[in-house]
DNA sequence: GATGAATGAGGATTCATTCAT
DNA sequence: AATGAATGAATCCTCATTCAT
């Protein structure tokens, strides 16, 4: 009766189409408001449909929020995997870097669903988020313990400084909005994710005393 | 029937032992499920009372979750603003930095409901939470930029550097219960806490360039 | 437009198999659960379909239990007025006790779904209910009063008797579930249906007076 | 707003008789609809408050199906018990007969939430029932094995015998509203009740032996 | 004949809040 | 100051049903 766009109404692209568009909506609002700030009704009326209707997608409220923090965070554990293959000198490889920042930036969504389950700590026992720290720190530990570098960070100071780093890197977008009235311009916007993306990597850069003063 | 532990058992009037219970039972409570994931009644039952009772000492459930902010945030802008009285050297005085994370170690709580709110972004209007940034922010442009330190920071990084490093601080307390299974240990145990200090007085000064390896 | 009734199993095409399917699973739930405890999907999985291909074989869920009291009913119906059929004398010919018991053995939930709809008295006005409460009635009132047995009842109790020795018949099977516990054994096993059967026989002949002590 | 009678506006009677107020329409409608078929708004239109007050006395639905048939039983369960300890003889004295059928016949509720109970078998645990039923199995069993009365019964025909009788007596009442329209009156009309137990007095003492046919 | 998708109505239950006591 | 009782609004979710495919 109501129904957006049946553009193309056929049996399965119809479905997942639909599929698609609540977790679109889901991830956005489970981004900003959390998951107990988020209503379903909320939900079905960014994905246009009615709530009811969610159930013919997802059994529940807590399966359609594991899939969308799946489906977020799938991409990032794909990178992490991608780049561990590619050989221990890669994590002072400012490309990493600029992958993920890059990716973080297109998706911000992801930064902020991070840091409420981060937050949410263990009592939303989380299958893909332990999963994805667990890679990371796995991932991180070895790769940093046989680095070339040597900076001046010692093997019992690497995981806080993965941790730390990781903090940096998503917790620019998942505090963004709070910054807007400060700073004046939109975080979020290409421009200011641009200068993040270099201070980011100048940070990066100190950090391991590979940085040098240019032109 | 069920009183905790009335710190100072002063001739402080029962109300105002009651309207203390209520903070601290909120403030945790807060800080751990964020202001949509907590119930006046579960505040109420931490605090040893029952729901309505709230309601002899703050107006409503957003009443309360300011006063909590407010309570929690007010000596953090005290530390800033006696920093910010001492002079424009000390943004890289490592004491301020040692009493920072003290009372944040003290207080984990506050790194959390900080992070809640930030998240939350403009929605939830919150003076403290805006005077508290915007505090911070100008005292931060300021001082730094007068800093004797030079470092390779350029004046306009130092806003993104602050907020950088505020960010470091407060996340490791706000994300520290979900890193309990990948460390192994209790983030917030002392002697983690002690080590974190370590680690980040070290960062600081590794982005400063004023640090020595030493023996 | 529903009833296909395939009474005599031929070539039935597939719809008549899913139909009954689907009476099969349906007279099953709603003897256990009752009408308002037994939803459609149940009813559609045990029958090996979804919900919506109800509605192909039924209009609607009413119509789908009247149709399963109808198929139950209906073989009681025909016994009884078989046996009206053969004669004044019949009822105290323990022969239709039998037959009655041996169907009621066979289709234990027939006896639960009359108790149901009993049960719900004249809300769920049911036609074929009535249909055979009334000829139960009639047949039963007619034939007693003519009935050549004297034994201690007089006319007018005739008609409670009868209502009682229904309600004992099908109070065993209704409510044998409940006894499993206390009586241990399976109260539908066959060993124990049979002990009943003989229970109801000796019960039906001393009520009439025509019980003798046996070797 | 629209609260009946807050004649007597002291605290616990206040409260104790919105209990017993939800108790007496949840007990109605249990009776005449089942657990399922009863929706709590019903249950608390016919109290006179909204649907959430009921939680303000009963935790949820179960519980207060539970407080309805603990309240409904018990005055039965006493009668048995009183009656077990008036000796063994008591079983044949149709004074228990009398007792319980008068019970019943004021409180036709209890036959029907018992039938109800019993219909959903172990499905939904409940300790009253149980305890109830445990009780009558164990009392009947004790007291009919010595029972000087011999009649035409043998030990192990004892059990059924009792359950037989139970269920005649509660049958009545739990399907009486369906032979409405049979019967032509009301069966649970004053003098029909009464006829029903004239007639349920008559059916012991003939299943006894003890039946004397008289002026 | 079968079903995925959609939905209005309603399910039980929790919420923050009010008020009389 | 404290709380039982009450409630409108909203929670997640299930229901029977429809319809296009």
């Amino acid at each position: 009766m109501s129904l957006p766009e049946p553009s193309t109404p056929q049996r399965t692209p119809q479905g997942a189409q639909t599929a698609e568009r609540i977790l679109d909506a889901a991830e956005l609002l489970f981004s900003e408001r959390g998951f107990e700030g988020t209503g379903l009704r909320e939900v079905a009326r960014a994905a246009g449909i009615r709530a009811p209707s969610l159930y013919n997608h997802f059994p529940n409220k807590e399966a359609l929020y594991a899939a969308v923090l799946e489906r977020a965070f799938q991409p990032l554990l794909r990178l992490l995997e991608a780049f561990q293959a590619g050989g221990d000198e890669s994590y002072t490889d400012p490309r990493l870097l600029e992958d993920i920042m890059g990716h973080l930036a297109r998706h911000p969504n992801v930064s902020r669903l991070l840091h409420y389950e981060l937050m949410a700590g263990g009592r939303r026992a989380n299958a893909v988020l332990q999963g994805w720290l667990g890679s990371m720190y796995r991932n991180g530990l070895a790769a940093l313990a046989g680095s070339p570098e040597s900076g001046p960070w010692q093997a019992d100071e690497l995981p806080r400084l993965l941790f730390t780093m990781a903090n940096v890197f998503t917790g620019y977008f998942a505090v963004a909005p709070a910054y807007a009235g400060l700073l004046g311009g939109d975080p979020l916007a290409p421009e200011s994710i641009e200068r993040q993306t270099r201070f980011l990597r100048k940070l990066w850069q100190v950090l391991w005393g590979t940085w040098e003063e240019e032109g």
